[in-house]
RNA sequence: GCGAGAGUGGCGGAAUUGGUAGACGCACUGGAUUUAGGAUCCAGCGCCUUUGGUGUGGGGGUUCGACUCCCCCCUCUCGCACCA
């Protein structure tokens, strides 16, 4: 510790001092404690990239205070700690490196794991998981097994982005402008089998529990029910003329479907082929299904192509009014949603009514909007709003709404098309051709066909005994020793499935296994998720608003369903923290404004680098990073240390609070209390840190400049006492080693950490003066400092009274005069 | 295009059952102290034509009183994006 003249105070020492004693004493260890209430804060695990940045420091900082002031306030808290440590990174780091992804992520968690403790975080560190343990993936094999024995995974074959070069299927947004990211070859779709776990089964409760969910931010849910988008329309049969098959549609505007003039099919719609095989369009549709497929691979992500589509010389019969219509083939048309083919409707719909326009076709009008008479020969873009029916037989005169029940209802009773729900949801597709995975548990066998790994048997270890060479081909794939396996069912030679799981599927329940991270007879022990679920307080970046929630809710729904848990929602709040900004932009190596967070620990200390990220901005805004800002944050603390270490004399004896106050007394007693008060609602459920930083800021000015030389009157020594026990016990959870640290200097026997939040008094709070506003016609003209609960009519006349009043007042009629209590006066002339 | 959120000093941000706009901090300016300081302390700090006026993206409205409520418009950020 520094003497009392030293500017600063010694970080180093004090918070390698704490973090020694948190370690060893194993400080923040849980266990289930039906006596006591339980509080499950957790943040977003990190991906072991190398070294923390700064978004892990806002991120683990925030939640850090959550953890220890609800600890202060008695719960029993669980805050743990992991890696999600699967994933393409590490494959990456290993072609490049020339070493292991096993090797490069154990040496990455070990290092950031010390990046974490120096962070002074207070973590239950004896629940730390990595994904990439067998001890864990072992139990979402079994998962998987279970759920394919339900009829939740299955799988199928679907077209990928294949990098032949590369030997591997590349997500969406690898591929760039139609090329491989990596090598910049060509990229090519490729029928793949893979796994999908069926999430569409939970589409409808996923989206109804979001209504349930009022401890998430409204932009999440909206993004998750955008994700899941549901509508509800119709399904209709259409006859295609001089054949015996039907094309059947999907229209979320049944009440239209007496102006449908053309059908349009995906280019991919199996019936596409089927329609024009021999036929003279033939070649030319041909020809635009393979130009489609090239340029909707090339279109880059936001782009819209020009509608474009081409005649299949067939046409369908609409059951309604028996007209005829030409089935066209559409660039705009969407295989993966609804049944891939639409009914046109040019005079309702504007991609159909551009279509319409370029191709010649028929615009018949058959809803008017009131007031007004549409004509399809003025019409410059489709009208989609409510109306009227019209030339739509026996549904004329019907409105929209009731017309989509009717129309519905007629072809259900013909039996011709039903009302049908759809989502934009697809099925989960898990399969990876990676090798930093979690294997997936399933067996091929010529003669059996898919086999699931009996349960006996597992793990399927990932064997660790291979490279990676820089093709960035997964080695499993022909790594005989792994690949090469007996049938469970017949025995016979047989192979094992070489593809991974997502990452997504790790990530998506360990939440639970924190709860029970070494549990060995089951992937989780009921009495203690029982006991720690569901988790209180999530927060992370809002970049996982919906793959990673939807996924983990998606889990804890299917957990359920398999009798591991009895919750139905995972996590009961959210806090989706904002980016950490520089210079306008998120810091990324590529726009070199990067700020290494060690560096500045080793240059202020964690304290410091705390509360910076805390006051900078509200956790849920983007924070703009701020280097001079880091040393006022500095310079506060080291100001709260000097007077402490200064005023320690009077400080150590704990002298207690007088039963009378001087005035002096009364002002800072009240300080206190009103700080105490401030600093607990701000942070209590509202996260508001750099407000509750402020105030405490606050009642350190007014402390200091009570008891700075010229005072005519200084506050009693227990009152001083009280104040700074105040400032170390609201502080602490945000800057924990300087707050301990001095909690003991001043001769408190119990750590900080294991003290009681503070409670504020509030007659001690209350002011007994004050600053009341006088206003003449809406402007602030004077102020009086009035006692507390002053008569209305004394407040009257001491502001009519009053000079500055006077001024504006003067030989004026005094219309109104309206008092707001304890606030000010406002006069009407 | 659709959906959500946001526009307040030089900067980060405070303040909304309508009631002192700019808390707290950064930067800046002046002073004190110091061998020196990017340390510390004191004072000042929205703008203007300063006994006053004006000001919370712009315009209008309600009100004794509007950052806050209502209407119109502009800008920015994020998400989704041919979803039939």
């Amino acid at each position: 510790m520094a003497t009392a003249d030293t500017a600063h105070y010694d970080f180093a020492a004090i918070e390698s001092k704490w973090q020694q004693k948190w370690l060893t004493e194993n400080t923040f260890k849980v266990s289930e404690d039906q006596d006591r209430e339980k509080y499950y804060l957790l943040e977003m695990f990190p991906y072991p990239s190398g070294r923390i940045h700064m978004g892990h420091v806002r991120n683990y900082t925030i939640g850090d205070v959550v953890a220890r002031f609800k600890r202060m306030q008695g719960y029993n808290v669980l805050h743990p700690m992991g890696w999600d440590a699967f994933g393409l990174p590490a494959e990456n780091a290993a072609i490049k490196n020339a070493t292991h992804p096993a090797k490069w992520t154990y040496e990455n968690i070990d290092y950031m794991r010390g990046q974490l403790r120096q962070m002074g975080l207070s973590y239950d560190w004896d629940r730390e998981l990595a994904t990439c343990n067998d001890d864990y993936y072992r139990w979402e094999q079994l998962f998987f097994i279970e759920l394919y024995e339900k009829g939740l995974i299955y799988p199928k074959i679907t077209v990928v982005n294949w990098c032949e070069t590369c030997q591997t299927v590349l997500a969406r947004e690898q591929v760039i402008d139609g090329c491989c990211w990596r090598c910049d070859q060509g990229v090519e779709p490729r029928e793949m089998n893979g796994w999908f776990f069926k999430i569409t089964d939970y589409a409808e409760e996923l989206l109804a529990e979001c209504d349930n969910l009022q401890g998430w931010p409204e932009k999440v849910l909206t993004m998750q029910r955008n994700w899941i988008g549901k509508s509800i329309g119709a399904q209709v049969d259409f006859a295609i003329e001089g054949r015996h098959d039907t094309l059947t549609i999907f229209t979320t505007r049944p009440d239209t479907i007496h102006g449908a003039t053309f059908m349009s099919i995906a280019p991919e719609h199996p019936l596409v082929a089927a329609l024009t095989k021999g036929t003279a369009q033939e070649d030319a549709v041909a020809d635009f299904v393979k130009r489609t497929t090239i340029a909707k691979q090339r279109q880059k992500a936001g782009e819209e192509l020009d509608k474009e589509g081409v005649f299949t010389g067939a046409y369908a019969i609409n059951p309604y009014t028996g007209d005829k219509l030409p089935i066209y083939t559409a660039n705009f048309v969407l295989m993966e949603y609804g049944t891939g083919a639409v009914m046109a409707v040019p005079a309702h719909d504007q991609r159909d009514f551009e279509f319409a326009q370029k191709y010649d076709i028929p615009i018949k009008v058959v809803i008017q909007p009131e007031g007004e008479a549409l004509d399809p020969a003025g019409m410059e873009e489709a009208y989609e709003g409510p109306g009227k029916l019209v030339n739509s037989a026996d549904f004329s005169g019907m409105l929209s709404e009731e017309a989509k029940k009717s129309i519905t209802a007629k072809a259900d009773k013909e039996g011709f098309g039903q009302q049908q729900v759809t989502y934009r949801l697809r099925d989960w597709g898990v399969s990876r051709q990676r090798y930093w995975g979690s294997p997936i548990p399933m067996i091929h066998c010529q003669k059996c066909g898919v086999q699931p790994v009996p349960k006996d048997d597992l793990p399927v270890t990932l064997p660790k005994d291979v490279s990676i060479d820089s093709s960035g081909k997964s080695p499993l794939h022909s790594l005989e020793s792994y690949y090469k396996t007996c049938c469970p069912k017949c025995g016979g030679q047989a192979r094992r499935e070489t593809d991974t799981m997502d990452t997504f599927v790790e990530s998506s329940w360990y939440f639970a296994r924190y709860t029970c991270p070494d549990y060995t007879d089951g992937p989780l022990k009921k009495e203690a998720v029982d006991y720690w679920l569901p988790v209180d307080q999530y927060i992370g970046g809002v970049e996982h608003a919906i793959l990673h929630l939807l996924y983990s809710r998606f889990f804890t729904k299917i957990l359920r369903d398999l009798g591991y848990l009895t919750i139905n929602e995972p996590f009961t709040n959210l806090l989706t923290q904002g980016m950490v900004i520089k210079d306008g932009f998120k810091m990324s190596k590529s726009k070199g404004n990067v700020v290494d967070p060690a560096e500045l620990i080793g240059q202020y200390g964690a304290d410091t680098v705390r509360l910076f990220s805390l006051f900078a901005a509200p956790p849920e805004k983007d924070l703009e990073w701020n280097d001079q800002g880091v040393d006022g944050a500095y310079r506060f603390l080291n100001r709260v240390y000097r007077f402490i270490i200064s005023n320690q004399d009077l400080l150590k004896n704990n002298p207690s609070l007088p039963t009378e106050l001087s005035k002096a007394g009364q002002a800072l007693h009240r300080k206190t209390h009103q700080t105490i008060a401030k600093v607990s609602q701000d942070i209590d459920g509202k996260f508001h840190f750099n407000t509750a930083i402020s105030a405490i800021m606050e009642l350190n000015n007014t402390l200091s400049s009570m008891t700075s030389g010229d005072q005519k009157q200084v506050p009693e020594k227990g009152v001083i006492t009280e104040a700074v026990d105040a400032i170390l016990q609201l502080l602490a959870p945000m800057v924990p080693h300087f707050t301990e640290e001095l909690w003991q200097l001043l001769g408190h026997k119990e750590e900080l950490t294991m003290t009681p939040w503070p409670s504020f008094d509030k007659d001690a709070a209350k002011e007994d003066e004050i600053t009341l506003v006088v206003q003449v016609n809406g402007k602030v003209r004077s102020r009086l400092q009035v006692e507390a609960g002053i008569a209305e009519e004394t407040i009257k006349k001491m502001a009519l009274a009053d000079d500055r009043v006077q001024k504006f007042i003067e030989g004026r009629d005094i219309r109104k005069v309206i008092i707001v209590k304890n606030k000010l006066i406002s006069i009407v002339v």
